[in-house]
Parts: C-alpha cells; structure tokens; sequence
RNA sequence: AGGCGCGUAGCUCAAUGGGAGAGCGCUACCUUGACACGGUAGAGGCUAGCGGUUCAAUCCCGCUCGCGCCUACCA
C-alpha cells in the first residue's frame, strides 16, 4: 500500500473522529480488575465554545488518558460541562434583549427552559470540539451539573453542610453587582487598580467649633455615614472622641468613634464610617454597634436614604454631592490617589457593597483538613511553588457567600413557611412547615454559586451520595490538570469538599497548567480580538500538530505564547512521519511479515538505531512520569526528525538497494520495528497520525488492534548495544566533514569525488570499512581510501575529525586562498578551545580541588584539540609552499 | 504592602556548577525515486547589570534595573 505523497489531516481526521465516537473502546467497564486510572475534566461552561486554553489543558488530559490506557490501566477521563449560572444567564440575557424580551417578561420557568435549549446545542458544540482534539473520553460517563442526578447530590451536599451549621444564612456585606443584580463571592471579584481621587471632607463639629477633616474615595457614600472614626492612641482627636460631627449634607448627627483600624498616617487619621457599603465599615459598625444604612437601590441608583440625591445613579451623585461640598465650603481639597476596587468577574461592572441577607459557607473548619492534606502529601501540587500560595489561601480564607439571585443554577433547597417564618432546609420539598404544620411554603428564590456543585464534581459524577461501584473504583481520581488560575476556585473547594464528604482527597497530583497568550505575550480576550480558535487552526493544520505544539511548548505551569508559526512547524513534522512511513512501506514487499531481531543479524546501524529507540522509550516514560510534557515532546521531535529520518534511513538506503537479501530483510525488519516503536510512544501526542498509520503498519506485525489499545513499548535491555553510539559518531562526523568541504569550496551536490583518510586509532578502519557503503552514499563519493599518508601528488582539501584527518580530493584545482582562510578560520576556533582547557590544566588550584573525571576530561579535549591542531597547521604549512 | 515568576541568538523558548542549544526567521547551494510541510552547509549570543560563594557561575546566594502575575479590609 502507497500512502498519499503528503499528510492530509481532514479526512483522516475525521474518519478517526467517527470510528472513536461510534465506538466503545474508551468506556471502561462496570466492574475492572488490576490498574485503574482516572481524571474529571475540569467541566467547560456552556457559554460558549472551547479556547485555545481549553485546548492545552483537554489535550494533556488524553495524553495522560491515552498514556495510562496504554501502560495497561483501565483508564477513564469524565467528561462533562458546567452550568456556569451568572455567565450563563448574562448571554441569555443578551439573547433575549435581541428580541426586546426580559427575563421577568418571560418569568422564570419560561426563562430556564429558554437556558436548557441553549445548553443543549452548547454541550453538543463542546463535544463535538473535544472530539475534534482527539479526546479519548467516556461518553458514557458524561455529566452536566444541572442534571438531576447531579442536582440531587449538591442539595444534598448543601443539607448536609446546613445540618453541621458549616452553612449558614445571616446578613452581611458581600460584593453585589448592580448590573447582574447578585452577590458574589470575593473571588469573582476582580480588584483593579483605577486612578481615582482622594477628597477631604470637613465634618463640622456639633458644637460649631471647627471641624474634622475625613479622607475618602468615595463622598456620594455619606448619607451613608454613621461615625466617624479615628485611631484611639491619635493624639490628634483623642479630645475628640465621644463628641460628635454633622454629616454635612443630610446634617445629621454622628459620633466620632476609636477604633484601632484606624490608620492615622493616612489621609488625615480620621475617616468617614459607613458600614452599609464598605466591608471594613461594617466591621467597625458591629464593633461599635453603629446603624447600618443602606443607601442604594440594588441597580446602585441613590435611595430615599440619600435625601437630595434619591434617584441619582452612584456616580452621578458623586459629582453632584461634591459640587454642593465644594458649594458649603466643606471640600478642603481632592488629590490623585490610585487604588483598587471591585469588579464584577462577568461583565465588568464595578461592584457595591452592599449588606444583605445571604447564605455562605463556614470555611475555617473546611480549609484545615485541607491545608493537612497538601501538607502532609496526599495531594501534591505540581509544580509545588503552589502549594504557598495554596496555603496562604487557605489560612487567611473568610466564609463563602453561595448565594446567588438569579435564576439559572441549582435552586437552594430552603423553604420558608408563610405563617410562622419557620425555616425548613431539606433536599425534597416538605409537605409541611416541621414548626406549625403549615402547608404554606415557599423556596427560597435563590440559586447556589455554580462553584458550590464545581467543588463536588469529582464525586458527585461517580454517583454520589449513592455508594456507587464506580464511586468505590474511581475515587479518589489520580490526577487533576487544570489552570494556575483556578487554584481557589476550584482546586482547593474540591479538595475541602472531597475531605469532608469523601473523607478522602478528590485527587492524588494535580498538575497545572500556563495560560496560554498570542504571539506578543498578551492575554488572550474576546474584546481585543486575539482569541485564537482551536477549531479553526485544527482545520488548517491538523489536530496533531495543533496538540504537538502545546505540549512542546508547556512547562512548569509558565504561560505559553501561542504561536502559529509553531502549529506550522509541527504540521511540517506529521509530515515528516508520514512520509518516513511511506518510505518505510514503499521498501517493503507485499506479505513482508516482520520476524523477532536476531542480534547476531544486526547491522552496526540496527544496533544502534535500536539503542536510540530504548533509550528514547526509556526518557518519554519518564518525562510524562514526572509531568515533563515539553521535555518529551521536543526529545520524540529530534529523535524522529533528527536521529530516525536523517541517519537511519539513510544509512539503510544502501543495504536496502543492495543484492544482500539477508542484510535487506534485516533493514525492513528494523524499520518496521523502530517505525511501529515511534507510532506507540507517540500515540498519546498525536492520535489521529498514528492510528491512520499503525492501521496499515500492523500488518507487518500481524496485530489488529487499534493503536490506543496496544501496549505501550517498553525499554528493552537485550536490544541495547551502547558501543554502537561511539561507533555511529565517528562515521557521522567523517561524512559530516566532507560534506562540509564540499559545501564550503562549492562543490556541485551530484558531482562524486574521492576521499582520503589518515585514522586516529586503528578501530576505525574496520568500522569504516564495513560503513563503506553508507559513507560513499551520504558523502556522495566515487572512492574512499583509508591511508597512511596522503598522496603526495594529488592536491587535497583536507579537514579533521576525532576519528581521522581528512583529505578531499576534489578533481579540480584547488583555490588556494579559498581553502587557506576556511582552514585558518577553523585553526582559530580550536586554539581558543585549546587555550582554555590547557589554561584549566595548568591551574593548580583546578587540578587540587576539581574531580578527577573532570579534570581527565579536560586532558582528552587537550589532546583531541591539539592533534586536530597539529594536522590542520601542517595542511595550511603544505598550502603556503 | 506582601508573595510568585520571568529577563539566554532577530522572534518564541530550552539547557547545564566544568566545551551555550532547538524551532521559526535569515544566507548559500540542491526539485537526488519518503518528504520542497524537503535536503546539505552556514551566519548569529561578553546568557539584563553589580557584588558574593566556589578551583570553576548562564546555573547557587544577595542587591539593582526592567517586565508579568497573584493575594490584601491602605479609607
């Protein structure tokens, strides 16, 4: 069979998408015996398609899967997506304002089933572009957070917790966007710095004496003041204290309070208390028992608490409250002052403090247990410059608001009665109010955080609370791989909630990832329009080569640029395998079946290509060991390109058009080997090229499994022949070194010349001897002498390797000036290398202090530098005469 | 403010306590029956700066400069 000339993607691309979509050889089974190995996918949101960053992290998982698999593990990776409530609702939004519709025109269950069609079509979409990588899921396990069996369990997780009072409902400040008309938690707050201003304010003391001066950001917050607070040991205002200011404004009466947080060296030492919209206020103001004064509407427009400005947009009010400030002579003076303030994760608005009555999770006893875990080992971070960061999260950690108003998420399973406001928490509805028998209940309105269910995945999707077999074969999972930047988010919630529910870890490593940027180093966002579509560059270039290119560029979780230059070079490579492939098959006969290796029928070049192989087996296994994807990528790279195509293949040309059919048959063998070989350590990386491949390679080796379900090669000691990688150098660089000379004098590539040497060592006229073949092949020679010295009457262009001195005799007159400046040019390179060492032998504090492997070491390169030396000057000795 | 990371060839990035590499780009030659998504040869770097440890530093330590990110209740 005659491959096609190049590597085209598409159709096979494709045919492979079918055959592992339709069948069922990456579902594990019910019940497994022996290895296991498991991974979650870190669940999409159905907001859109996948990016790029998805395409790094998805296409580790399958490497891990396939890798797993192929190493003998029932290997499952749980694909599945989230619902990602705020984001979710905010694109449903935007959907439903195309039509000139709202949601609360449409009302809730019209709205949610309006969502559930949107998601459907976006999980397909998701599925469809995982399948595109090349992703060797389960289908069969696939989970959805909003489905029932999952909704089930995060009630029941969420009852669970309230019954333990780890979940609590209590009014506090949180983070509340004005525009998605909901709280947050701290962490889908963003703080950016924002070069605002720094306005003195004069509180007029009641008794009319003077005033204080307050330093604030924000001035339309005063009608929301209720103290103004100063610290206790300020000598400043310790006279001051007790008494009380007027608001300017609303000229109310406040007291001026001490309290130690308070920072004197800032502002003017005093600041304006307004524990309704600030979080350090409303700690002060529980201190202090100050009235907390909520003085926005939830759309962040001032309220009938702001008396003049009712109505008035927050930062409109801003203006206005100043003008009328600067008006009464109270604004002492504004100055520049940048700091950082709030914004809504989603759509960016600048977020409000704002108290009110929600729920949230109790984390100091949760952070504990999972700080042990880090620590003592049962999860490890990788890299482990996380685990700082990890625990710093986690000591400092402050209660988790999860409660959200809107609409799409997992409703909270609370239900007030109507007649005696009883609560009742409970994962069905009850039938009655447990306090006065009342059949008049209500549910809370409001759904929980998505991240609340996202923390239980990792169990939730093997059928938790139910004790589930799979439960009991999958859990804990191994590995999780998933983005630096998601470490709070997710990684330590799931690793709280898997220790509390599971009473284990949801996952032994977790490995994580860069993000990914454009070619200029600059995050990638739908605003600037550099996102890059991985759907789009798999069209173009190939799933392969799209995948190839972000595990050669990952490393220690550093951000990646991507590169299309990259994706390009790597096509360039599924091309080069392909074609080595095809050169492979065209050199075999029809029902060629490949024979177990005879060492005794091994030519120098098997030996060592075969040693290459084992070695190369050998450093991939333990590059993906020790999650050094990028070292094993560029390691399969060069072997193949560099070690495989350009020596090998070459070297076999000559035995393959020779009439030794013995010698012949053994080439075919071993290419037909190192080629299946390459196909299997390479399959994690590149699928979809390799199963194309392999589907016709097996044949040779009478196999019909599919690649992703052979074994994985293993280094193999009776097929390792370390002397022949010496032997193989010295017959590289002699063909090297002619090659060189014959560029650099210009010698026309097909033009065939002769070639004389003078050995180092007597060895290597055998080897050369019995390399014959391949040497006058690659160097492209008509003869090749081995001499004791050169013939006096031919006018050779020489050079000099470690093995022998070399003499090109190019049939032609030799430029003398020409060939006298390329040797005095390699003279000079070596006398500085000479130079050096001998420098170092002569040091003596080197030659006490350094190891004796190293100091012989320098000896050798002494000797070699200075025998290359002696040669060269006596050619360039011999040209001037 | 604290923490983390980065600074190596034109670009993107590797590497190692003892001779500095790759991919792309660039130059020259070559359409040679696996491959022009190719081959052969080549140019290009006082490894950001200063100091220290060491026989030896691109690598270890400290400082400086530059860049990026994260955390934080600096009004």
């Amino acid at each position: 069979m005659i491959l096609e000339k190049a590597y085209e993607h598409k159709e096979i691309e494709k045919k492979w998408m079918e055959f592992w979509l339709n069948s069922t050889i990456f579902q594990v089974g019910q019940v497994v015996q022996g290895k296991r190995f498991s991974i979650v996918i870190p669940p999409p949101n159905i907001t859109g398609g996948l990016h790029i960053g998805h395409g790094l992290q998805y296409t580790l998982h399958d490497v891990y899967t396939r890798w797993k698999r192929m190493k003998g593990c029932t290997s499952l990776w749980v694909p599945g997506m989230d619902h990602a409530g705020i984001a979710t609702q905010y694109i449903m939004e935007k959907e439903l304002a195309k039509e000139n519709v709202t949601r609360e025109q449409l009302g809730r269950d019209k709205f949610i089933e309006r969502v559930w069609q949107w998601a459907g079509a976006a999980m397909d979409r998701i599925k469809f572009q995982l399948m595109k990588l090349g992703s060797s899921c389960d289908w069969s396990h696939q989970h959805f957070t909003l489905n029932d069996d999952l909704t089930r369990a995060v009630l029941e997780a969420f009852v669970r917790l309230y019954q333990e009072r780890l979940i609590y409902r209590a009014e506090y400040i949180i983070n509340w966007c004005p525009r998605c008309l909901t709280a947050l938690s701290d962490l889908e707050t963003i703080h950016k710095e924002y070069s605002g201003k720094l306005f003195y304010i004069r509180y007029p003391l009641k008794s009319g004496q003077g005033y204080v001066e307050v330093a604030t950001t924000r001035p339309e917050t005063i009608p929301g003041d209720t103290a103004v607070g100063v610290n206790p040991n300020d000598e400043r205002y310790k006279v001051a204290i007790g008494d009380y200011v007027i608001l300017p404004v609303l000229k109310r009466e406040i007291p001026i309070i001490a309290d130690e947080a308070v920072d004197p060296a800032f502002g003017t030492g005093a600041v304006k208390i307004t524990p309704g919209h600030d979080p350090d206020d409303f700690e002060i103001g529980k201190r202090h028992k100050l009235a907390s004064i909520t003085i926005m509407t939830d759309s962040a427009k001032m309220n009938e608490q702001s008396g003049p400005y009712e109505g008035q947009d927050r930062f409109v009010c801003r203006k206005n409250i100043l003008s009328d400030l600067a008006n009464e002579g109270l604004l002492a003076k504004e100055e520049d002052y940048a700091y950082s303030i709030g914004h809504c994760f989603r759509c960016d608005t600048i977020v409000e403090p704002r108290v009110s009555k929600q729920w949230f999770v109790r984390m100091k006893p949760l952070a504990e247990p999972a700080i042990k875990a880090v620590e003592d080992g049962r999860v490890e971070l990788v890299p482990s410059n996380w685990n700082k960061v990890y625990y710093d999260w986690l000591n400092n950690i402050r209660d988790w608001c999860i409660s959200r108003q809107i609409w799409w998420g997992h409703q909270i399973p609370a239900y007030y009665c109507q007649d005696c406001s009883e609560l009742t928490v409970s994962v069905t509805r009850p039938l009655k109010c447990q306090q006065c028998n009342s059949t008049s209940l209500i549910q809370d309105e409001d759904v929980l955080d998505t991240w609340f269910s996202s923390a239980l995945w990792p169990f939730t999707v093997f059928g938790w609370p139910e004790k589930t077999v799979d439960l009991k074969q999958y859990y804990p999972t191994n590995l999780l791989i998933t983005g630096y930047d998601i470490l709070f988010f997710w990684v330590a919630r799931m690793i709280m909630m898997g220790l509390k529910f599971m009473n284990d870890v949801p996952f032994k490593q977790v490995l994580f990832t860069g993000l990914i940027r454009d070619e200029k180093g600059n995050k990638m966002s739908r605003t600037k329009g550099n996102v890059v579509d991985p759907l789009e560059v798999i069209d173009n270039m190939g799933a392969d080569a799209l995948r190839f290119t972000l595990i050669s560029q990952t490393a220690d979780a550093m951000d990646v640029s991507f590169s299309r230059n990259k994706v390009q070079g790597n096509r360039a490579f599924m091309n080069k395998l392909w074609n080595v492939s095809r050169f492979v098959l065209m050199n075999i006969p029809d029902e060629f079946m490949v024979k177990p290796l005879r060492a005794e029928d091994l030519s120098l070049f098997d030996r060592w290509i075969l040693t290459r192989t084992n070695e190369i087996i050998q450093e991939v296994d333990h590059n993906l060991t020790y999650y050094e994807l990028s070292k094993a990528g560029n390691l399969l790279y060069h072997f193949i390109w560099n070690e495989f195509c350009d020596w090998y293949v070459e070297f076999s040309k000559p035995y393959l058009n020779a009439p030794d059919e013995k010698r012949k048959e053994t080439t075919l063998n071993v290419l037909a080997v190192v080629l299946g070989k390459i196909l299997k350590v390479l399959h994690p990386f590149t699928p979809f090229i390799t199963e194309e491949l392999w589907s016709i390679v097996k044949k040779l080796f009478k196999e019909d499994k599919t690649l992703a379900l052979t074994a994985m090669p293993e280094y193999v000691e009776t097929e390792v022949f370390a002397e022949s990688k010496e032997e193989i150098t010295a017959i590289q660089d002699v063909i090297s070194r002619v090659r060189q000379i014959r560029a650099e004098m210009n010698i026309a590539p097909q033009k065939e010349v002769s070639c004389y040497v003078k050995i180092a060592e007597d060895k290597y006229g055998e080897l050369f001897t019995y390399a014959l073949p391949q040497i006058l092949f690659l160097a492209k020679l008509k003869e090749f002498f081995l001499a004791a010295e050169f013939p006096a009457d031919k006018m050779l262009v020489k050079d000099s390797a470690p093995c022998a001195h070399i003499g090109v005799d190019l049939l032609e007159s030799v430029d003398r000036d020409k060939e006298t400046a390329r040797i005095e040019k390699e003279i000079s390179k070596l006398e500085k290398t000479l130079n050096d060492v001998t420098a170092k032998l002569i040091d003596k504090n080197i030659i006490e202090k350094a190891p004796r492997e190293v100091i012989e070491s320098f000896q050798n390169r002494k000797d070699e530098t200075q025998l290359r030396l002696n040669r060269l000057r006596a050619h360039l000795h011999d040209l001037q005469k």
